[in-house]
DNA sequence: ACTCCTTCGTCGTTTATCCAACAAATTTCG
DNA sequence: CGAAATTTGTTGGATAAACGACGAAGGAGT
């Protein structure tokens, strides 16, 4: 039941309270205020949390929010078992659909301007795409290094991703998926090509 | 707006967080199993605080369900500011009235067998009647003590309100109110005779 | 430019909570 | 009934969080 990717356990309850205040008193404050003009003693202070505690936890607000980021992606991931499972059409549509919907989700969810926290959203979740890949990958060896087709892949999903959420007219996801699976397939496949068609050469 | 019978202002953040956490964990246990086959362990590990902690706070779980009691209804006098105001026949009207809610509420609350913790209840919520009638009593000179009075008081509507809560056929509360009001009130016009019909003797 | 005010990081000290362990009391069950 | 398991209070030492204070940095208004 524990992710291959986490090794939290047997964490101090201090630790976790408070962390998940601060998670909560954040949340909160975005959907009342932007990005920009929330202060970390306003966090602190809705959370019920002394302000050189924070610190204790987190350098500033972005990192805050990238933990969060991650918590909430990871949580997706791991709800559907993505994690600790191997490469497949199926997962590889799971994933793409996960990402699709937390971008969605996401910009539905706070109050500010979009400029502000895309982009540290998009580095956090790229990472964690990446991340998946590379234990995908990693379980078969290949001829292109899977850091490569990692990267690619991840920067192609969250691009396409993006570009689907942003449309004025939004294509309904099915269909938009089975529109761009041979694309990020195919930074996979040649990987996966003696898997696949033929178990050509060695 | 600070009330006159409590002192708890700036307080330990932490020590706030611990109660919250084990009342509404206890909160929740009651919904599920009857009183006594709640364990201290049940609750700490509910609450996500260290057993030992539990100790630190209460010495059992009876002491944290009498302080969840004098919280709640508190919370129910604070609201309508019963506190910090004199006696009239108004808010004698209105005290009733909380306390035949509060015993309806709390008995359709929990799971248990009645018999279990309606007598803790009783006596916190019955002394706090008795306070409330202190404070409002000892700004008037009386022949009685004020003491006897609101201890006749005191016991005399927590037992109208728990008969009232008992019967098959519960009555309005309003036609009940006018039914009683008068008994109640004898016990306190004695002091405050002088007040209300005749100056009479000094 | 200038104050005035807020927020920011950081620090040392105090306090609350965690944890593991313990013996005693209690409950469960064969 | 008696053995095994669970719960109960309690302890000492380790650690996270609270607190108050500080100078520095930023912002708003005059």
């Amino acid at each position: 039941m524990s992710s291959s990717l986490v090794i939290e356990d047997k964490i101090d309850p201090r630790i976790k309270r408070t962390r998940l205040l601060l998670e909560g008193a954040f949340s909160d404050l975005l959907h009342e205020k932007d990005f920009q003009s929330i202060s970390v003693q306003d966090i602190t202070e809705r959370a019920g949390i002394n302000r050189a505690t924070f610190y204790a936890h987190f350098s500033d607000k972005y990192a805050l929010f990238e933990f969060k980021i991650r918590q909430e992606f990871r949580a997706e991931i791991e709800k559907r078992t993505l994690n600790a499972c191997h490469y497949s059409e199926d997962n590889l549509r799971a994933l793409i659909q996960v990402v699709c919907e937390f971008i969605r989700e996401a910009s539905g969810q706070c109050k500010s301007p979009r400029g502000q926290f895309e982009p540290l959203m998009e580095a956090q979740v790229k990472e964690q795409i990446k991340d998946l890949f590379m234990a995908w990958l990693n379980q078969t060896e290949s001829n292109i290094p899977a850091e490569i087709a990692a990267t690619a892949a991840s920067w192609s999903i969250y691009g396409l991703a993006q570009h689907w959420n942003h449309a004025k007219e939004r294509m309904p996801l099915s269909t938009f998926m089975e529109l761009i699976l041979p694309l990020v397939n195919a930074n996979l496949l040649q990987n996966e090509e003696e898997l696949k068609s033929h178990q050509g050469k060695a």
